[in-house]
DNA sequence: TTGCATGATATACTCGGTATACAGGAGGTT
DNA sequence: AACCTCCTGTATACCGAGTATATCATGCAA
C-alpha cells in the first residue's frame, strides 16, 4: 500500500541492500505485516525508474541502493501531506450490501446479521489479543491492533445502521426479519473530543 | 473489490452483455462508483474461464452471457458466508505512522495532527453531503456515505489514541521539530458526483 | 458526403502482491 | 573428498485489480 515510501524512510537512514530492507520493514512494523521478498526487489526498481533511489555498487556482494535528493523530496512529501483523500474506494463490504439488496431472492439482514457476527467475533479475538498482549507493551503492535478495533467496531455500527435502513425502505420491506438490529454499540461512539 | 460477484449478481437475473454490466453495476451502487468497462471484459473473461458464467451467443449483435450452477453456487458462497476474515491488510494510514514514528527526524504527532486535521476536514464534507442529500432519500447512496462516515470518525478516534501512545512511549520522546509536515493543499477531496 | 458522437468490444499497460527459480556459501555427515 | 541440506541474496514469472486506449460499427447532423 505504500510500500515504496516505506522503502525510500528506510534508506534516508543509510544504504541498504534488498533483503535487509525487508528485515528492517518487518522490525518496524512490529512484525506483523510480513513483506514479500519479490516485492522489494520490483519496488526498488521501479523507484531507481523513477529517480527516487540509485543503485550504489556492490557492498560485500549485496547489491545497496541509496536515496536520492528528489527520493527525500517525496518522502518529505508523504510526511507532509495527509494521505487521506482517496477517492472512496471500493470496499468489498459496502459493495456487498449494495450489490444484496439490489439482489432479489436475497436477504439483506440476512447477510447484515452474518457479516455481524463475523465482526463481533473478530473484535473479541482483537482485544483478546490486546489484553493478552498489555504487559510486553510494543507500541507499533498497540497501534496496529488499535486500527483493527476500531475499524472493525466502524463496520459493527455501520451495519446496524445499515440494516435499519434497508428495514425502513419501501423497496426492502419483503422478508420478515429476525430479532430487530440487535444489541447497541459497545462502547461511547462519541465524536472524539481532541485531548491533551 | 469483489467485482466478479457483483457481475455474477446481474447475471442471475438474466442474461446480459458487457456494457450493460457497467451501466447497471453503477446504477446498483448509486452512481457513486464508476466501473472501468474493460475491467468487465476482463472479468468477464475469467470467470468464463473459471466456469462460473458462460458464453451465450450473440443477441441483436451484443455478446451476451449467462451465470452458470457453479456460478450460483458460488454466489450464494459470497452472500452466504462474511467476508471480513481477510488477513489484516497493509494500510497505508498505518503504515505510515509506524514508518514515520520508525524515521529518525520525523515528527510523529505532527504527522497525526495533519492527518487528523484532513479527516475531520473530509468528515465534515461528508456529513454536510448527508443533510444536503437527506431528502431524496436514496438508500444505496445513504448506506455508501454511512460507511465513508464511520470509517472516517474511526480513523479519527484511532489517531488521537495513538498520538497518546507515541507521546507516552520512551523511544518517542518528541524531538525539537524542524518545519517537516508542510500544510496541506487546497486542493479538495472529490467526492464522486451523484447521479449523472 | 463528411464528420462526429456513441455503443460495444477488446487489448495494452501499470501496480501491488505471491510464488518460485536460481546462484553461492556454510556447515555436517559418511 | 563428495554429498546433502540449509541459509542468504537476487531475480523473474505470474495473477488480479484497475486505467487508458484502440478498434469498429452505426446513427445522425451539418
Amino acid at each position: 500500500m505504500s510500500v515504496p515510501m516505506s522503502l525510500l524512510a528506510m534508506l534516508e537512514e543509510g544504504p541498504m541492500y534488498g533483503l535487509e530492507m525487508k528485515h528492517e520493514f518487518e522490525r518496524r512494523t512490529g512484525g506483523v505485516w510480513p513483506l514479500n521478498v519479490g516485492q522489494v526487489y520490483t519496488t526498488l526498481g521501479r523507484l531507481e525508474r523513477d529517480g527516487l533511489v540509485a543503485f550504489d555498487g556492490d557492498r560485500d556482494g549485496n547489491k545497496t541502493y541509496v536515496i536520492t535528493a528528489d527520493g527525500r523530496a517525496s518522502l518529505e512529501d508523504w510526511f507532509g501531506h495527509p494521505v487521506q483523500r482517496e477517492s472512496p474506494s471500493r470496499d468489498e463490504l459496502v459493495l456487498k450490501l449494495l450489490v444484496a439488496s439490489n439482489a432479489p431472492g436475497v436477504d439483506v439482514s440476512a447477510v447484515i446479521r452474518s457479516e455481524r457476527r463475523a465482526s463481533i467475533e473478530q473484535l473479541q479475538q482483537y482485544t483478546r489479543l490486546k489484553t493478552d498482549s498489555s504487559t510486553d507493551a510494543d507500541v507499533e503492535w498497540m497501534v496496529l491492533l488499535d486500527s483493527l478495533i476500531f475499524k472493525t467496531e466502524a463496520i459493527v455500527r455501520w451495519l446496524d445502521v445499515s440494516e435499519a435502513r434497508f428495514a425502513s425502505d419501501p423497496r426492502h420491506v419483503s422478508q420478515p426479519k429476525g430479532p430487530m438490529p440487535a444489541e447497541p454499540l459497545l462502547d461511547q461512539p462519541s465524536m472524539p473530543e481532541r485531548g491533551k
